[in-house]
DNA sequence: GTCTATACCACGATAGAC
DNA sequence: GTCTATCGTGGTATAGAC
């Protein structure tokens, strides 16, 4: 990986001047960004994002390495504002798939919109994994912050839902879940067409089987 | 990624030439190999594999270029010789956790040996995450070869287990249960230690829960 | 089998015309 | 705001001495 030689200007100064995709005053600027997103997005998927270069992305977005500096300050500000657009979207996904009106939708219910609520968001975007990866080595604040909004709103949820349950048990819940959501999705996505079907029922039982207890446990709808 | 200038040689001939850790015949090489992989390693966990560089991995090895490539033909040979190592570990906790003599373990210590044995695998190997998508972008026969020998074993298991289940939904119970086993795990060990036990029982109960039902539904232990 | 030195070139990033 | 041309860095892989 062939570093900065930032020499030119000091390196304090570039982080202050130009911020990642200097927010663009045209909303023509803005579909720009996009086409640039979209593109580095593909190249992450194919090459990732460590051997993917500027020149690629550059040259997928039908532009050219001069404009692309012009909206992002180098590499890791494209990972970054993708990865923020990502985040945005999974956050949207988990609320719309969970809002907090539906806490006491049987749990039958419940995961079926939640899974293929993720399933989709996934099938709409196939670099999700590659992106998340990067975002999680490259910028994990985003991750952090993703996460925590995650967890967060499925706590929030299962706490309306299980008041008497306790604060730990509910956090190591919604976590749990939300690794095992996000695991068989993608397990689920990878798959045949064929056997897709039945490894999101599979996940589903293991989900209703589990939340079960806990509606008999502390109380369902 | 300065990509290779193979000009030299012809990339077939190469190919028959040196294949990846060239089998050393003494003992002594066998060690010397065993470092370099440990220190490729640290090295990918440290930078990620795109990012890594063959002089980064001779460094930490203590070794020098020459050496390195004396018994690898580049890098993706290097990663390539890791995956084949985890590959093997991986096969190798599975097997020892889940034996066939266990087939009629009640499942709470059946899960809990599993999952133990995860813990312990990757607690001990840090860098699984950073070569497990190495491998799966790098050399997805060595990943696909693993993840058939992990789902089979699995399978061979609940075949035993539950000879009514239908094959189909056997092999999407094993495939789904890999899956969530190893992001639970994953999940657990980036967590600090007070909540990583929590996670771990969450999952325990996650699995018992859904598996109580196919013990009772096609008869068990 | 291990080292040092080096050829070669791809990459990131910039300059400067339009 | 977009382009082309170009520079310097440093990474891969090799050659060749020990």
């Amino acid at each position: 990986m062939p570093k900065p030689a930032i020499t030119p200007v000091v390196a304090a100064e570039l982080d202050a001047r130009e911020r990642a995709p200097r927010t663009p005053q045209q909303e023509r600027g803005q579909r720009r960004v996009d086409q640039i997103l979209d593109a580095a997005e593909q190249v992450f998927v194919e090459h990732g994002v460590g051997a993917a270069t500027m020149q690629m992305i550059a040259d997928r977005a039908g532009a050219s390495m001069g404009s692309l500096y012009h909206f992002f300050p180098n590499k890791d500000g494209v990972v970054e504002a993708l990865g923020a657009r990502y985040a945005d979207a999974v956050r949207d996904a988990n609320q719309k798939a969970m809002p907090l009106e539906l806490v006491h939708l049987p749990a039958e219910e419940l995961f079926q919109r939640v899974l293929q609520a993720q399933v989709k968001l996934i099938e709409r975007t196939p670099a999700f994994d590659a992106v998340h990866e990067a975002v999680q080595r490259n910028c994990p604040a985003i991750n952090d912050a993703m996460e925590q909004a995650l967890v967060g709103h499925v706590g929030q949820f299962l706490a309306l839902r299980y008041p008497k349950m306790p604060t730990e048990d509910r956090i190591a819940a919604a976590m749990v879940s939300v690794s095992v959501v996000h695991a068989v999705v993608e397990l689920a996505v990878r798959l045949p067409a064929t056997h897709r079907m039945s490894a999101i029922t599979e996940a589903h039982r293991m989900l209703v089987a589990h939340y079960s207890k806990y509606d008999s446990l502390y109380g369902a709808a």
